[in-house]
DNA sequence: GTCTATACGCCGATAGAC
DNA sequence: GTCTATCGGCGTATAGAC
């Protein structure tokens, strides 16, 4: 004899599944200051049974985090020898944005999250360093292939990344530092992607440079449709 | 009669102090996940002893933003009419570093500081706005005054502005996510001058610029001494 | 696989002695 | 102004029934 459902209905087959989907929604929404408990609340599953799915909070964090790098890196990768077209670079862009917005602050929890456990903390300094790495190497190929206003050798390529890297992953917390609304919008998100991009403008070929600004502005007018959904 | 002192010895007449200066420290070496409870053991102050000077931990946390606000805008602030030198660039920039660092992780846990009261949340955004602006007219000035290698129009300027803002506020964070010892160190926070400064180098006269680099590499170079004994 | 019940520890905050 | 004692809440994790 089932009991009446009030909280949300626990369809078979994927409460390990739901646990994740709900401890980033929580970190979005709370911070990284989250546990079992919350988990346990927001999904409607029972405390204890959290602890059959996993060992304790910090597997499920890192779970979350390898989702979070493998879906930022299959962006990232350069998909071809050749030159980077400037619609490729769009889409790295786009892309980064969504993978950022869907995984908001956990990307900017790093260090809260990182205390949790060693294993956590490993996780996050390689992601850093690959992801910059990746970054890095779609800029040597971009400058190898299309040079512009100034130059910019090897070194410069690194320092950029970095710069890049470091914008990117602190954009929402950001963003929340300055909202009037209550929380960091999609919009908001759009927006730190033009500042990334600012950070090559003054070393790229203005007209390369125009058709990647051209996506840019576009996708971000055509934005409340995509990530609506998505939310 | 007094029993033998075996934690720091409270001298007279500074508790309050002690327990500001207690909870920037923590927050540097935990993070911002830290209460009265630590604050008392750190101290060696009675648990109760802390809400004699304070209200709740809020309270503490009001404070030490608002000093960490007050240095940094008087460091920012424009001293004289007529053009920034390249002196007193390098002294904006020394200056933001020096604050940084001191307050490194309480500019990096606004999210999760700003989540314990509204007072702190209005207070951070206020911050932010106030030190975005300030960078902003530091940059008027200096592209006012020495035209370099790319035009800049006032809209770039905010656009530059909030890219240093970012960079500098997010540092301490990233440079613990690459971290290799136990912290970000003193010189991991000036490598992150320099990346900040970058922001900014392909815009500025090329002669200029090149005083102020100087100027941060004297800086970066001569730094464990100037920074160890604040610690 | 999922649940309930429960032990344990930590922290914020108050009351009241000195 | 500073201390001790203590309550209550919350969060992690385990034991064990269904």
């Amino acid at each position: 004899m089932r009991p009446a459902q009030i909280t949300l209905k626990p369809q078979k087959g994927g409460n390990r599944e739901r646990i994740i989907e709900a401890a980033i929604e929580l970190m979005n929404h709370k911070g990284s200051n989250i546990g079992t408990a919350q988990i346990a609340e927001h999904t409607g599953i029972s405390p204890g049974n959290i602890y059959y799915h996993f060992d304790n909070f910090s597997e499920i964090a890192l779970e979350v985090v390898q989702r979070l790098r493998d879906e930022l890196m299959a962006n990232l990768a350069l998909p071809t020898f050749g030159p980077v077209s400037a619609a490729q670079l769009v889409d790295y862009y786009v892309g980064g944005a969504a993978v950022l917005w869907r995984y908001r602050f956990v990307v900017s929890a790093s260090r809260e999250l990182a205390s949790r456990s060693v294993e956590l903390e490993n996780l996050f300094q390689r992601f850093t360093d690959e992801g910059i790495e990746s970054v890095r190497k779609i800029l040597e190929n971009l400058f190898a292939n299309y040079p512009g206003k100034l130059p910019v050798e090897s070194a410069l390529c690194s320092r950029l990344a970095e710069n890049m890297w470091v914008l990117w992953s602190a954009w929402p917390r950001h963003v929340e530092s300055r909202r009037t609304e209550d929380g960091p919008t999609p919009k908001g998100i759009a927006t730190g992607l033009q500042q990334i991009a600012l950070t090559v403008t003054p070393y790229i070929d203005a007209d390369f440079y125009r058709q990647v600004d051209d996506g840019l502005v576009d996708y971000v007018t055509s934005l409340e449709y995509r990530f609506l959904k998505a939310e």
